[in-house]
DNA sequence: CGACAAAATTGAATCGTTTCAATAATCTAA
DNA sequence: TTAGATTATTGAAACGATTCAATTTTGTCG
């Protein structure tokens, strides 16, 4: 007898797990052959049901989706973008979603989107970089394409970069350069001017400006334009800035906490805050035991005009921005790009502001 | 000579447009063979480089990632996910995602999923199931591991269609029979029975349940709990339902002004809002004119305790929901789902929610 | 009935990854 | 130095759809 051979299988110590982390991967999911083979048809046969059922026997069609009934075959989307090289979806990084202002941007884009047929995805950068920029690369990995960002930093790079693989950007609540990209925006220096000019037709002195971090565009061009009508003013008016941690209603309630207790004297007789729910958080705080009254101690005016804002304590006078038509709009000039686009050139859409006056003033 | 064979390129009546549609498909898009022959390697170093580098000799790994730099090499999902039959992707199907309530429950399973390395997407089904519906659908073409969902119906079917392709479903904020699925909701019953039991003690009689269309789940729920608590109380109190056409403050203001021109012999004296947006809504109509005084005349309790409860011209009482920890835990059993498929069994959690009383009751 | 055109169907080739058995290169210890 | 173990690399096969040139079937008209 020869030698005695062991034959051991030797497992690998570090298996391969893309597959193996998913446990239950159904790998006898039907595909379309199982279904070709049922009906009685070739694959491609199958395909032009789905995808061009006219160019099919009426009889064939039937068969087909019989068989497709049966097997419950789902088409796998995966196997269909590899082979298009693109995915009939479009994207959205918003920048705060949790932000009224923005999820109704985010609802005037998804219904343009969803009306020309294009799936539609919606993701939240919290104003973090890191988590743009992970979603950017995620959204490219899917070659969607195209993507609608309100955009944390100044995108060149990003835009570069997603261009590469043919996934066309548009830029939302943010001017684009002309030659970079479309974009729609509002024309923020001139909703700050508005909001101070009104304050100061009110006979308000010393403005206050509370707003989040001053490297968010937004804020910068709204104080921007705060400045210039102080400037501007006859009157001898002051403008102080007060930060803001960020721009929600918590950060609003420590900011109105902190200016409540300021000495009557010498604490702002207006303030302009850079959106409403700053401005709601400010009134909170105003209210809370009845420190402050409003307008009549400090008169306030907020940013966006967002639902909430005329059901407030004391209604909010705001500066209105067209959000459901921000999505829109951005989303048809992103549509063009993607499909016309040899004679596609970039386009800067600005909407203006305006003015809504409430109890708050 | 021969005979003269014209030959004309016939042109298809109709082109197969897939492809054509898309027209700067970048069909020259590097790809991992690219990578390979520039780094000098093969494809499948390549693909280990990606994603097991420490398989890979360091020096290697310094050289394939100089040649995808230099070629601009983004990886392609759709390749990747064909092989391995599924994504690494969640979603979630919202009921209204310009409900902060909704959009905080997002948020709590947003940040759940990216913190376990997965991506994460939302859809809107706008109360619709049409939208619901395909939605869906999408997500399971895309082979999403799993979804949650806030469901518009009862999503028997929808639920044994997804699991078809191995694609899990969580409820939340709605409660699943115990052997469909696993859920996380909030106990709308005992919160309906909350705010009318509290609005009874303020000795109100003439109790409203101001909701939605009553097929919607919690609404429903909300409404049998407030019955309850009117069979229950020693006094004499009525209810009475009026219906909203939504469940937002549009709707919310025009139940508001239909009740202020009732007289106020039989007007109510209390109102519960099956929801925050319909109970500011109230409130704003209520306040138009200052026609009616809250909570003296009437007073209102809300739904959700969303943030802007708190600032209302009257600050709003309401029922408190933990709405991120919905979204969090919701994401977690739908991870145990399907991570632990063969030891998973489906659970029910149902949060209890509370009365949280401000100035409008 | 026959000849030709139009319509319907076929199936091999393709998209870009990941996997894994096979092979090559490197290390270890006597 | 070398057998044997370990580590690194290779590249064909597979995933499941769409495309399109080629083939078959059906329809039309003299």
């Amino acid at each position: 007898m020869g030698p005695l051979v062991e034959v051991a299988i030797k497992p690998r110590m570090k298996p391969y797990p893309l597959e193996g982390q998913m446990p239950q991967t159904r790998k006898n999911q039907p595909s379309i052959q199982d279904v070709a083979k049922l009906a009685g048809v070739s694959l491609g046969t199958v395909s032009n049901v789905l995808n061009y059922p006219d160019r099919v026997l009426e009889t064939t069609v039937k068969k087909v989706h019989k068989a497709i009934d049966q097997l419950g075959f789902v088409r796998n989307d995966a196997a269909r973008q590899l082979k298009a090289g693109k995915s009939k979806a479009l994207g959205l990084v918003l920048l705060d979603s949790a932000n009224p202002f923005f999820a109704q941007l985010a609802r005037g884009a998804e219904d343009a989107a969803v009306s020309e047929g294009y799936a539609f995805m919606v993701a939240n950068s919290a104003h973090e970089m890191g988590r743009e920029t992970n979603y950017l690369k995620m959204f490219q990995e899917q070659r969607l394409s195209g993507v609608l960002v309100t955009p944390v930093d100044d995108m060149v790079e990003n835009i570069r970069q997603l261009r590469t693989t043919g996934t066309q950007v548009v830029l939302v609540d943010r001017k684009a350069n002309a030659s970079l990209c479309c974009s729609v925006s509002v024309d923020d220096e001139a909703g700050g001017k508005m909001a101070v000019e009104h304050l100061l037709s009110q006979g308000r002195k010393k403005i206050a400006f509370v707003g989040g971090p001053l490297d968010i565009q937004q804020v910068a061009d709204r104080l921007a334009g705060a400045k210039a009508a102080v400037r501007k003013s006859a009157q001898k008016a002051t403008l102080k800035t007060y930060p803001a941690k960020a721009q929600d209603v918590l950060s609003g309630r420590d900011v109105g906490l902190a200016i409540a207790k300021e000495p009557k004297s010498t604490r702002p007789d207006a303030i302009f805050a850079a959106n409403d729910l700053l401005a709601l958080g400010i009134l909170q705080a105003f209210m809370l035991k009845n420190k402050v009254q409003v307008p009549s101690e400090i008169a306030i005016i907020g940013y966006d005009d967002i639902d909430f804002a005329e059901a407030a304590v004391v209604s909010l006078s705001s500066i209105k921005q067209p959000a459901k038509e921000l999505g829109e709009t951005g989303l048809k000039l992103l549509l063009d790009e993607i499909q016309n686009t040899a004679t596609h050139t970039h386009r800067q859409i600005t909407f203006q502001p305006s003015l809504v006056i409430r109890d708050s003033t």
